[in-house]
RNA sequence: GGGUUUGUAGCUCAGUUGGUUAGAGCGCCUCGUUUACACCGAGGAGGUCACAGGUUCGAGACCUGUCAAACCCACCA
């Protein structure tokens, strides 16, 4: 078969793949080896189905092929699965904008509706996906299409159902009401990690709340502080240290007199600004870990649509952010409380997908806890994302990632120490449904008559007993803005409740517990969720009747400062009391601590009681309960030995967890006395006839408190009795004060969630039963992505593949989404496989244009792959993209480079049409010979050449077993066309016997095998038409034969060039004519003259004489003495 | 503020654990079309390896510092 002149890509590309595909050998099933032949797996980072790919994405190609074509010459059984990415907030963000560009709509989300919407997003990523497909083939990558994945399809939605089901189960994951990033233009949440921070100018102002307020602050939102609850000081700031502690009211213009105290935090810089920090908790992160820390208050004045709240005040409430700092900065001028103003460049947190800046916001919003310890493993979802680099997942040694290169570590952990709980939730609607159902109390068919205006607010329906109550309610002097519920003596229901949801009353016949026909429901929305942190605050918000105590205020708060001890704890850490049904006098008290961890490792510490009441058949809200936090929160619990504390337990955690002990039994009053509780002073100090005193039984608890955390430090433990103990426990810290700083040390609890204004079912499936609604947020995309490496092998199934492929053998990924991507895979895989994701991972840099900028739209300078491949061939464009790069690092790409390989692809393409064509000339056929006797080496070429490809093969694969693509390619490079081409071939020229012929066409065949994983297609084409029936994907990659490595004959080699470039050099020197025959005597040569004379003429056209002595020479090569004669 | 990377020929970059005379591609200069290839060949010019110290028999590489550039994280309230 002749060869055409130039090679040409395009003819030959699209027929390759084909035959490669067709010929099944990108299945690894279907490869011909044997059982035990050792695997080679590697998941295709899937690429977003939000356009095209780009050149990014073709290097990636081009490393993932390369190292796969190299495992499978290698005899490797290797799978390089193929997948694509639905990408959800990348993927709707486009969608809409570009509805938006189109004129049609204004907000496709309103205009369009859930399904409408979803599926013009559905038919936009199909076109995508399939445009990417193409594209992947035509990178030439050999991955299995048989086993295509999408993170959106249905095997995939199954495990990520499976990982939410199973990480709730395990209290990993929780739904909390805490401040987020609120992107206001997208109307959804963004992880930190989806931030982008720009500089922007930006005016810092300095001011007083009034002007009596001692201490000044600087800002650079001013609207935010009408949301303000403390002011942060150092400790250890001698300016402010007199005020520390003490609370101001100032009047600023907002709903409320704000309530501001004084705190001491490490987190203040006491050199930046004032000194001093307004602490708004609602309205950032920092603050809110403070609010956390200290038992502040929030309050948000910043809604979901970017504009103002009712909190904010008469005069700012609906008005914009901006309109809002104006008019505040105003206010502030007018009264002559701005000190300064100064102009300052800022960080801005923004969303690059939506565009605009991101509000932090406190909203309802699910999240995984990485710093909870994982039930019955001791260690935290961070432990094992730190474990798989430090000592090993499990600790075990083997079971490491390896990370090339190694700097990417220090990054990384960089990044882990740094991290929060992650927000999941996202209220776009393309990506998988969170798998929660949720079914409300009351009436199950209501439904809002009409939809809401506002978007992703709730409507509530919630019943109410007591026609007073829902008069109250009706005018306004009951708030429901802390909590709704039905007052049936002091029935309470506790709610997910957001501000902006709509709560639907109706009256209710506490009898027959159904709606009162004739009086209409009344709507309310609510416009704020408090949680108590201090008794002060419960006292100001709370009806004294709705505290089951006959006593006022007043009384209340005097009783409670009797107890210094307890007083002085919940105003430090605050109080978190449920109290979910009447406490009667047989109720039963679950006591929980609660431990907060903030950034700085502060811990403060939040206690807590649940009363509930089980009736006969077991309360229905005990079974709630247990829905909810049946062996989810706790990790330990602990129960009273008597029965109706059991029964209880028993419902609420099932009888085998339970731990049983003496010294939780209750002081059963009635039993002893005769009398209540509340008729019961007499015996407080003097004892109970017939048992214990009370003392007694505060030191029994005491002790007991102090043995199980000792015993069970970092352990969640939940103590279950009669609710009388909590009582003693009252007695225990008031008398003989339970250590604080222990329970801090020891008590370790994740956040805790009693959600039961409706009932909540976790799982793939809604239960059966009318009414269940599915959360209509969606989860964020890295949470399916993270599943990556083992949902395309079919999990949770244990199936084949997954037991064959995974831990995968290999990853490769930009270091940009080391954050993003490797750290979630390592976290759900390690977690719920207790398996790497990989053993090994090569971060690879992003490619730049020839001025360093990134390739991007909107810079204008996106180069297409494809345009590159037809123009050039895919092999040129493989490897430009990959050699002259460090591993790691960025890269600049420009056509020139594309350009030296597609000259470099012709030059492989003509020596080997030269082979052949000289084969044809001495009568040879084109196949290799394969008896070595043919193909010995006779020449000092020959034995040159050989150990010149044996060097390069141990070279090559050594830096393919290293990872050096780009050395690897280089080397190639060099050694096909400056040493085969340029030398040998010249000098097989002039030997140009059948034997030389057949020893070249084994080095090239070589060299092609050796080229292949970087340049499959003109490789395999070639190869083809010297061996017509095989295919070179699937050829055995050369081995090295040490024996034809020899230093001396390179050296003896390396003379004989520098001599026929010395005397080619010295003929251009002279002018001389080209053509002309020079004789040339050379001394002190010895056998390299005599015996290489014939090579040595053909090349420098000359006659050369071998002498013994020159008197007169013009040059001088190693030891040689070189006189021309012209 | 913490961290990482980079600085080598006119341009784009290699240079694996320290080891002969520091490399490649492009560009530039000179010459050449004898059929493998002008998408080529031959020859050539071009570098104080950012700077200053240090370790070493030996440093582009290792250490310290300085300067310059890029990026990541935290964040300034």
């Amino acid at each position: 078969m002749d060869l055409p002149k130039f090679y040409s890509p395009t003819e030959v590309e699209d027929k390759i793949y084909e035959q490669w595909e067709a010929s099944g050998y990108f299945n690894p099933d279907k490869l011909k080896l044997s059982e035990d032949a050792p695997v080679f797996s590697l998941m295709m980072p899937p690429p977003n189905v939000t356009g095209v790919l780009h050149l990014g994405h073709a290097l990636e190609n081009t490393i993932m092929d390369s190292e796969i074509r190299y495992q499978r010459m290698r005899g490797k059984r290797t799978l390089l699965l193929p997948g694509t990415d639905h990408a959800a907030v990348a993927t709707q963000a486009r969608v809409e904008k570009e509805l938006i560009n189109s004129g049609k709509y204004k907000n496709p989300r309103q205009e369009l509706g859930r399904e409408k919407l979803l599926e013009i997003i559905r038919e936009y990523s199909e076109n995508s996906k399939a445009t990417i497909l193409k594209q992947i083939r035509k990178m030439g990558t050999s991955c299995d299409w048989g086993r295509l994945a999408y993170t959106f399809d249905e095997p995939r939605e199954k495990a990520v159902n499976e990982m939410f089901v199973r990480m709730y189960n395990d209290g990993l994951i929780y739904r909390g009401y805490r401040v987020v990033n609120w992107s206001v233009k997208g109307q959804s949440t963004l992880s930190d990690d989806e931030l982008e921070y720009k500089e922007q100018a930006g005016k810092l102002y300095t001011f007083k709340y009034s002007a009596d307020f001692p201490i000044p602050i600087a800002t650079t939102r001013p609207e935010t502080k009408l949301g303000d609850t403390a002011v942060a000081v150092n400790p250890d700031d001698p300016r402010y240290e007199q005020y520390i502690g003490v609370e101001f009211e100032v009047e600023v213009g907002a709903k409320k007199p704000l309530q501001i105290k004084i705190i001491a935090d490490d987190a203040v810089d006491p050199a930046f600004g004032t000194g001093a920090l307004g602490v708004t908790p609602a309205h950032s992160q920092i603050d809110f870990e403070m609010k956390e820390k200290h038992g502040l208050e929030l309050i948000p004045v910043i809604n979901q649509y970017g504009r103002m709240t009712e909190e904010a005040g008469p005069e700012y409430a609906g008005l914009k952010v901006l309109e809002a700092r104006e008019k505040f900065v105003n206010y502030l001028k007018e009264n002559n409380l701005l000190i300064k103003e100064e102009e300052i460049t800022q960080n801005v947190g923004t969303s690059d997908r939506f565009g605009d800046v991101v509000e932090v916001v406190p909203m309802l919003q699910w999240f995984v806890n990485v710093n909870k310890k994982i039930p019955g493993r001791g260690t935290s979802l961070k432990d094992l994302m730190k474990e798989v680099f430090t000592t090993g997942l499990n600790g075990d040694e083997k079971q490491k990632i390896k990370i090339t290169p190694e700097r990417f570590e220090k990054s990384y952990f960089n990044w882990i120490d740094n991290l929060r709980d992650w927000c999941i939730s996202r209220q776009i609607w393309w990506g998988h449904r969170i798998p929660v159902y949720y079914r409300k109390l009351g009436s199950q068919k209501a439904k809002g008559r009409r939809q809401n205006e506002i978007q992703n607010s709730k409507t509530w329906n919630l019943k109410i007993y007591g026609q007073e109550t829902f008069e109250n309610l009706k005018n306004g002097t009951k708030k429901i803005e802390t909590r709704a519920g039905k007052p049936k003596g002091s029935e309470k229901y506790w709610g997910d409740f957001k501000a902006g949801d709509v709560v639907e009353f109706y009256l209710a016949d506490a009898a027959t517990d159904t709606k009162i026909a004739r009086v209409e429901p009344i709507k309310k929305v609510i416009t704020k969720v408090t949680h108590f942190q201090t008794l002060e605050e419960m006292f100001a918000n709370y009806k004294m009747a709705d505290i089951t105590t006959s006593k006022t205020i007043e009384e209340e708060k005097s009783w409670w400062q009797k107890i210094p001890g307890l007083y002085k704890r919940i105003e430090q850490y605050g109080i978190w009391a449920f109290e979910l049904e009447e406490t009667k006098n047989s109720g039963i008290a679950l006591t929980f601590f609660r431990h907060t961890q903030t950034n700085s490792n502060k811990n403060g510490i939040t206690m807590g009681r649940t009363d509930m009441s089980i009736n006969n058949e077991g309360s229905k809200q005990a079974e709630e309960i247990a829905e909810k936090i049946k062996n989810k929160h706790f990790d330990l619990i602990f129960c009273s030995p008597l029965k109706r504390a059991r029964e209880t337990a028993e419902i609420l955690f099932g009888k085998n967890n339970l731990k049983i002990d003496e010294r939780l039994t209750e002081i059963d009053f009635g039993q002893l006395t005769g009398k209540s509780w509340s008729e019961a002073d007499e015996y407080r100090e003097a004892g109970f006839p017939g048992g214990e005193s009370y003392s007694d039984v505060a030191r029994r608890v005491n002790d007991f408190l102090a043995e199980i955390f000792d015993k069970y430090p970092g352990k969640r433990i939940a103590i279950v009795s009669h609710s009388n103990i909590w009582k003693v426990l009252e007695n225990i810290i008031n008398d003989q004060p339970l250590n604080i700083n222990f329970l801090k040390q020891h008590a370790q609890l994740g956040p805790i969630e009693f959600n039961l204004s409706e009932i909540k079912y976790v799982g793939d499936k809604p239960p059966k039963g009318e009414g269940w609604e599915q959360d209509p947020d969606t989860l964020d995309t890295w949470f399916s992505s993270g599943l990556w490496t083992f949902s395309t092998l079919g999990w949770p199934e244990q199936t084949a593949d997954l037991k064959k492929f995974h831990p995968t053998t290999w990853m490769q990924m930009g270091y940009e989404i080391l954050f993003f991507w490797m750290a979630r895979m390592i976290l759900m895989s390690s977690y719920a496989l207790r398996e790497l994701p990989f053993r090994e991972v090569y971060i690879h840099g992003i490619l730049r244009d020839k001025s360093g900028k990134k390739f991007s739209k909107s810079a204008g300078n996106g180069i297409d792959p494809l345009e590159m491949c037809a123009k050039y061939g895919t092999d040129a464009l493989r490897m430009s993209l990959i050699s002259g790069v460090a591993p790691g690092n960025d890269a600049k790409f420009y056509e020139d480079k594309v350009v030296g390989f597609r000259n470099f692809a012709n030059k492989i393409w003509n020596i080997g049409r030269f082979i052949q064509m000289a084969k044809q000339d001495v009568g040879a056929g084109l196949a290799p010979a394969r008896a070595t006797a043919r193909v010995a080496p006779t020449t000092l070429a020959d034995r040159w050449i050989m150990s010149r490809l044996n060097n390069v093969i141990k070279e090559v694969t050594g830096d393919f077993d290293n990872y050096r693509f780009s050395l690897a390619a280089e080397k190639l490079y060099e050694f096909a066309w400056h040493e085969l081409a340029d030398w040998y071939v010249e000098i097989a020229k002039k030997q140009g016997d059948d034997n030389t012929y057949q020893l070249l066409t084994n080095i090239y065949l070589d060299t092609l095998k050796l080229l292949h994983p970087f340049m499959p297609f003109i490789t395999e084409t070639i190869f083809q038409s010297f061996e017509a029936d095989k295919m070179l994907m699937i050829e055995k990659w050369p081995g090295v034969d040490e024996k034809k490595i020899n230093a001396q004959t390179e050296q003896d080699f390396k003379v004989l060039q520098d001599l026929v470039t010395a005397i080619r050099s010295w003929r251009k020197e002279k002018n001389i004519e080209p053509k002309e025959i020079l004789k040339v005597q050379i001394a002190g040569g010895g056998n390299l003259v005599t015996e290489q004379k014939e090579v040595i003429d053909y090349l420098c056209r000359t006659e050369i004489e071998s002498v013994e002595e020159l008197a007169e020479f013009n040059l001088e090569v190693d030891e040689m003495k070189i006189r021309i004669m012209i």
